[in-house]
RNA sequence: GGUCACGUGGCCGAGCGGCUAGGCAGAGGUCUGCAAAACCUCGUACAGCGGUUCAAAUCCGCUCGUGACCUCCA
């Protein structure tokens, strides 16, 4: 909990159901190796309050109006509508392009389309509403055709600054001298609710304040409000926007709807790379469409969308994760061994032969099981869900090879390794194979021949299918008990 | 300058007072026509210096180092 700095147990305020506001991107460019981060982070805390039966209404927005380039001057473009101009485009075909694109490059990483995904320019009624709702409590001010929220006439009944454990007073103090553009403004804290357009802005909409557009944080205020009520349970974002950006949000709320509008706030760390905070403006970020085809100066190879999953769940959620190719390579090792031993745990069957009863490996499984639930139930804590699924694995394997009777745990135990291996991994995790079916059916026909060629002792036949496979990342595995196939690592 | 994080074995990365994290890389072994996979065994890690405690990677203090936020970014 970002706010209160701890760890809290979670009570929903209307139990079974949820509300979960999470900021979604900016449209304005390709999804990168952070919205990967932010996405999936929020998308394990969906999928694991949904495994626990919860009702969750997830919201995720798009921002496609609103965002300026430079927020404190007040006097930045709009980034979609200066995108637009630089690619001749209409804004909401800018817009339209990278919301495709984002949803493109989410679906392949896995992540759950959220319940509503609702975007800033079609709530702009609800959004002047609130505006005019501050106003008349009086924490806004009109100039020259635009809104200003009044930082420190808040201030004096709220804390503006208590989610990122800001003093105000201080700010307040050390004032900016040389910011220009400020005149509109009485402090320069102060924050834009709506912005008169200037003639050559592509966007802007009526409001009794004139032409003009609404004011970045606002959207996220008037829509969560929309379609999760004035107070609900959870918000996330990304670390970097607890301040301004939800700092905001909670005056917003608060000075408009008289509540606090969130009761768990939830942010995820930054990725960094080689060490540093990974930016546009630093030009080290790494788009994931590059990621996925390897196209990129800093990449070695190109990765799957289910290593990069992996690779970020491997950490946790609020520590900074630094991007590397070893880490890459590691995690694409890593995943395909587990995504293996989750293709044998799907189709393992307990075999009701005589076996002495392995208690100790019972009692171990009994306890990796209830381990993953733990973990998760410890704020989500997906690296220690997958270092007690390697653990699991090892019995899934070792039942595979028949170094362990699946009798010896007895059915129960058996189940709740299968069970748990398999829930965990592809329902809480989202990992799942990246190869479609088809590939299975192909690969156990060659095997077939290879399976004839073997009885017949053609062993250059033998090595010369063995290799074709290879080549195309399938290894042949011959085992005391069988023939069968896995992805090469 | 202000605020706040963090420094874990060759690498990534959990843990946050006592109980094996896990993965990658590496070494040895079992199995095997070969090779791989799988399984078993192996690393005496917690920036440094003090302190608290029966017990500290884990709490406190100082030092050094890295980073983030304070301006848009997930």
């Amino acid at each position: 909990m970002t706010e209160r700095r701890t760890k809290e147990i979670f009570q929903p305020l209307n139990p079974p159901y949820v509300g979960m506001y999470v900021c979604g991107p900016t449209v304005y460019g390709d999804a990168h190796l952070g919205h990967a981060r932010a996405a999936i982070t929020f998308d394990i805390v969906f999928r694991y309050l949904t495994y626990l039966g919860y009702k969750v209404r997830y919201v995720r927005n798009i921002t496609d109006v609103g965002h300026l380039t430079d927020e404190v001057a007040g006097e930045g473009e709009d980034r979609i509508a200066k995108k637009a101009k630089l690619e001749r485009l209409e804004p909401m075909e800018v817009v339209q392009r990278y919301t495709n694109n984002y949803h493109r490059d989410m679906d392949q990483l896995n992540v759950w389309r959220p319940s509503i995904e609702p975007r800033a320019s079609g709530h702009i009624s609800e959004q002047i509403e609130l505006v005019q709702r501050i106003l008349n409590e009086g924490f806004a001010y009109e100039s020259h055709g635009s809104v200003y929220f009044d930082i420190p006439r808040y201030n004096q009944q709220h804390r503006y600054g208590k989610l990122s454990g800001r003093n105000i007073d201080d700010m307040l103090a050390n004032t900016r001298e040389d910011l220009s553009g400020q005149q509109e403004k009485r402090n320069p804290l102060d924050f834009a609710l709506w912005k008169k357009a200037q003639p050559e802005h592509l966007m802007h909409w009526p409001s009794p304040w004139g032409n003009g557009f609404p004011g970045w944080h606002l959207e996220c205020s008037a829509m969560s409000s929309k379609y999760l009520g004035k107070q609900f349970d959870i918000h996330g974002g990304g670390m970097d926007l607890t301040f301004p950006h939800h700092e905001c949000e909670i005056a917003q709320s608060e000075a408009g709807n008289h509540v606090e509008p969130v009761r768990y706030w939830m942010h995820n760390n930054l990725i960094t790379i080689n060490g540093q905070k990974m930016g546009r403006s630093l030009g080290n970020f790494i788009n994931l469409n590059e990621i996925f085809t390897g196209d990129h100066k800093l990449l070695l190879h190109a990765y799957t969308p289910m290593t990069v999953r992996f690779f970020v769940l491997q950490a946790h959620y609020r520590s900074t994760l630094d991007f590397s190719n070893e880490a890459l390579i590691a995690a694409r090792k890593a995943y395909k061994r587990l995504i293996n031993g989750l293709r044998i745990a799907k189709r393992l069957e307990f075999k009701d032969t005589q076996a002495a009863e392995d208690t100790q490996a019972k009692e171990e499984i009994r306890k990796l099981a209830g381990a993953c639930q733990i973990a998760m139930d410890d704020d989500f804590n997906t690296a220690v869900v997958i270092a007690n699924l390697f653990n699991l694995l090892k019995f899934v394997n070792k039942i595979h090879t028949d170094a362990l009777a699946s009798a010896a745990l007895g059915e129960e135990s058996f189940q709740l390794l299968i069970q748990t291996t398999v829930e965990f991994t592809e329902n809480v995790l989202g990992l799942k194979e990246e190869q479609p079916d088809a590939l299975d059916q192909l690969v156990n026909a060659l095997l077939e021949l290879y399976t004839d060629a073997k009885h017949n002792k053609a062993y250059d036949k033998v090595d010369q299918i063995r290799a074709r496979l290879k080549e195309v990342g399938i290894l042949v595995k011959d085992m005391r008990n069988g023939i069968e196939w896995a992805y090469e690592e």
